[in-house]
RNA sequence: GGGGCCAUCGUCUAGGGGUUAGGACACCGCCCUUUCACGGCGGCAGCACGGGUUCAAAUCCCGUUGGCCCUACCA
């Protein structure tokens, strides 16, 4: 099971998404595969942001990124620091793409070029458009013909810079193909010939993406290319670079994208895609793992896939364990909200208040704040049983002020002339402990003739002006005798 | 067009020659119940299609269909 990794190497993944504004789930769940290899093995987890893309990168979109991981739980042992652009964390940054430019990517472009890896092609942008154009409309595939090559163009004018492809008998090919052996796809073969000598460097002497990966994974030192399946036809131009650079290769893991219901790419129009929606959707960072993380993965307990509700609700610890990338599924998977939702109830009945509260209280009011322990304690345990957080905020609403407007029905159903005397006579009692109110209520009902559902729903109706509402000893509780004895005098006294 | 990947209930998946094709979510029903919920029990539902190979195919092979990725001086 541990095949996977070499033991001479240091186990290294990291994440490198650019930041476009938003931090999508799909690259959140990569960044969870990621962090969950890296602690599985006792390894290193990198944040690399891939800012070379100027007209969206910007220190705000960068921020939402670190944000949104933080959020998420996913705290990365090396890149930037929050916040501060000229600061990092790691032995081998920068971090930020755009700060590596200098002292990075165009030492490595020289030395290719030096060693005649690469090439100078002074074929524009325009030519190449205008051949690309003319052999589609002849019906041909288009591929750049490396009339550059071996031209030796020197420096003297605009240029950009062209890797020297394999033409396919070079002797690590394997029977003229790069082949990729994918942790998860298994092994893949591509003929040399199908790949034309790309370009690394543009001619204003920026790199380019595919470029940029390799250089900072090997400067870098990652282990372990964790990243969605999206990369796995780019995946053979990087190991023609790396022979070219004479790097080792790193393991390669191409991770299965997330769809949405209906199978196609997940997109805006099909709900939330960025990781701060969900957190404005009341999830816990760690139902959010969760889900993602069963995405596409089944843990294996001794062989065996897990097939119990119990096993299903792993935690972090149980899932750094299991975790096993030979266990993740080749096909694409689609997105299912009603199973997060699932999740982050189940989670959220298993957690402690205190571990609820610091990700509730943004959906509470002021007012929570001066709250004590014990009260905020109680009102989250009484809420417990929500879907999700705004769902639990939403159950105390009645507590931070007195409805605003009654449902009609349910006064006319409720709050009748036979339960008013049981109402009066409840404004009486004192002692708001769970027990003592059980024991009130007991006696008030017996001498009323009533159910115990009958004053409970009158009072839900006085109290939050509907018939809803935590467990009623916990609604009075919360509300505190004052406040319950001023809303139902309103109705008995009137 | 070329290169590559993928295909089991509605969804996530287990199973990889002989299984009544297993589990989870969702859905439906029943029970419990101080409301709403929670919870408990049960049910519905699936191997994309067509050919092979084999005594036997969801499972192996070929093809078809469908979906996706790459094919940029985007990342």
């Amino acid at each position: 099971m541990t095949s996977e990794v070499s033991m001479s190497r240091r186990i290294v993944t990291r994440f490198a998404p650019s930041p476009t504004g938003m931090l999508h789930i799909g690259g959140v769940r990569t960044a969870l595969f990621c962090w969950l290899f890296a602690k599985k093995h006792g390894g290193t987890f990198i944040l690399r942001v891939e800012d070379t893309d100027l007209t969206r990168s910007t220190d705000d979109n960068i921020r939402i990124i670190e944000e949104g991981m933080e959020w998420c739980g996913l705290l990365w042992d090396e890149g930037p620091v929050v916040g501060d652009p000229s600061k990092w964390i790691g032995p081998n940054g920068p971090y930020r793409q755009m700060q590596r430019m200098e002292s990075h990517y165009k030492p490595a472009i020289q030395k290719l070029l030096d060693e005649g890896k690469a090439y100078r092609c002074r074929c524009t942008k325009e030519e190449l458009d205008g051949r690309r154009a003319m052999a589609e409309k002849a019906g041909e595939i288009f591929q750049y013909d490396r009339r550059c090559r071996e031209a030796n163009h020197d420096d003297s004018q605009p240029a950009s810079i062209r890797l020297k492809m394999p033409l396919g008998s070079e002797p690590w090919l394997e029977q003229g193909d790069i082949v990729l052996r994918d942790l998860i796809k298994g092994e893949l073969r591509f003929p040399a010939t199908s790949l034309d000598d790309w370009i690394i460097a543009r001619t204003d002497g920026t790199p380019t993406y595919n470029f940029c990966v390799v250089v900072d994974d090997t400067d870098m030192e990652v282990s372990h290319v964790i990243r969605g399946d999206d990369h796995v036809a780019n995946t053979p131009k990087q190991i023609a670079l790396y022979h070219a650079m004479e790097y080792e290769a790193p393991a390669f893991a191409h991770v299965p994208m997330i769809l949405g219901k209906d199978g196609a790419k997940l997109s805006k129009r099909h709900g939330a895609t960025s990781i701060t929606e969900y957190q404005q959707m009341g999830f816990l960072p760690s139902a959010v793992r969760l889900a993602l993380a069963r995405l596409s993965w089944t843990p294996k307990i001794d062989g065996r896939a897990i097939d119990t509700v119990e096993e299903e609700l792993l935690t972090d610890e149980e899932m750094i364990q299991l975790f096993d990338l030979g266990d993740i599924q080749k096909s694409p998977a689609r997105f299912d909200l009603d199973k997060l939702n699932w999740m982050n109830q189940k989670l959220i009945q298993r957690a402690t208040w205190q571990e609820i509260e610091p990700h509730f209280r943004p959906f509470l009011p002021e007012a929570w704040n001066s709250k004590s322990d014990a009260w905020k304690a109680h009102a989250i345990q009484s809420t417990q049983k929500g879907k999700s957080l705004v769902e639990m905020a939403g159950f105390l609403e009645f507590v931070w002020a007195p409805p605003a407007e009654f449902d009609q029905a349910a006064v006319a159903k409720f709050i009748t002339e036979t339960v008013k005397p049981a109402l009066k006579e409840l404004c009486a009692l004192q002692d708001y402990e769970h027990d003592a109110l059980h024991a009130g209520f007991n006696s008030i009902i017996e001498k009323n003739g009533l159910k115990l559902k009958d004053l409970a729903q009158a009072l839900r109706v006085a109290l939050c002006g509907k018939p809803v509402s935590p467990p009623i000893f916990d609604t009075l509780m919360l509300l505190g005798r004052d406040e319950v004895v001023a809303r139902v005098g309103k109705w008995v006294w009137a």
